[in-house]
DNA sequence: GCGACAG
DNA sequence: ATCTTGTCGC
């Protein structure tokens, strides 16, 4: 088999986007969500890749889960792995998904109790051109509800970096406030979120998967103590800890 | 050519 | 993603 050009590619993983967002639930589907305080909710998940400096292929992913609302620690997992997909803007969800999905199978299989209830996302979910990003992907071929959290804002269908919307991150008061981010279409995709009182820069949140918007942004916020969501912070943090042991400073 | 470009 | 320390403030 010879490798499709990349155009062909892309063809092929628009297509791919499109037939996975058909099984793409965007509601809440479990009880604990209903509930003002959660209650019900044990365990949250977090997912990451971090990468060595001058390589773009060999990457440490992780997965952790934490305890809610105490944020402990309950398990994690390091894996290096070789990434085969490049990062395309849009496609991010080929580059890293298949080794987030390896992750949770190997916790389905070791320590099955221990399966989050809901996955943190480093990235976009609705909010995204075809509106399936990473956080909808791996919603949808893990099954678990999943919130994607952006850090930066992709400008897609009609939402850019405008005044207006500097203007609007001015206007969050704080940790909890946020504003929706609508589509040419009218439909809202995701919501900036101040996530702490303290961080001025918000986040991006929208919705992976079994979640509505409301209940991601609400669960975000709850799960901050600083800027980025716990889950996600502690996946970064530890996967970078990985690197630094085991790939140590190559130079000088 | 210019700007955008989740991670 | 990564390149990168100190510094200012509470």
């Amino acid at each position: 088999m010879t490798a499709a050009p990349a155009e062909d590619q892309v063809r092929q993983w628009e297509s791919e986007q499109e037939h996975l967002r058909q099984q793409l639930v965007e509601d809440d589907t479990e009880a604990w969500q209903k509930n003002p305080d959660f209650s019900g909710l044990q365990r949250v998940g977090g997912v990451d890749l971090s990468f060595i400096k001058g390589d773009d292929v060999n990457a440490c992913a992780q997965l952790v889960v934490l305890s809610y609302p105490d944020m402990e620690l309950l398990y994690e997992d390091s894996q290096m792995v070789t990434l085969t997909a490049p990062y395309i803007a849009g496609f991010l969800a080929f580059r890293e998904t298949p080794y987030l999905l390896e992750a949770l199978q190997r916790l389905k299989e070791n320590r099955p109790e221990l399966l989050p209830q809901v996955v943190f996302v480093d990235g976009n979910g609705l909010f995204h051109y075809r509106e399936f990003g990473l956080a909808c992907q791996l919603g949808v071929l893990s099954g678990l509800p999943c919130v994607g959290v952006a850090k930066n804002l992709l400008q897609v269908q009609g939402v850019h970096k405008s005044e207006e919307h500097q203007s609007q991150i001015a206007a969050l008061q704080k940790g909890g406030d946020s504003f929706p981010l609508t589509a040419a279409s009218g439909k809202v995709l995701g919501k900036a979120l101040r996530s702490s009182d303290k961080s001025v820069k918000p986040v991006y949140v929208s919705v992976g998967h079994k979640i509505s918007l409301d209940t991601a942004v609400r669960l975000t916020h709850s799960c901050c103590r600083y800027r980025v969501p716990e889950p996600i912070r502690q996946a970064d943090c530890r996967s970078r800890e990985y690197l630094r042991k085991h790939f140590p400073a190559a130079d000088t």
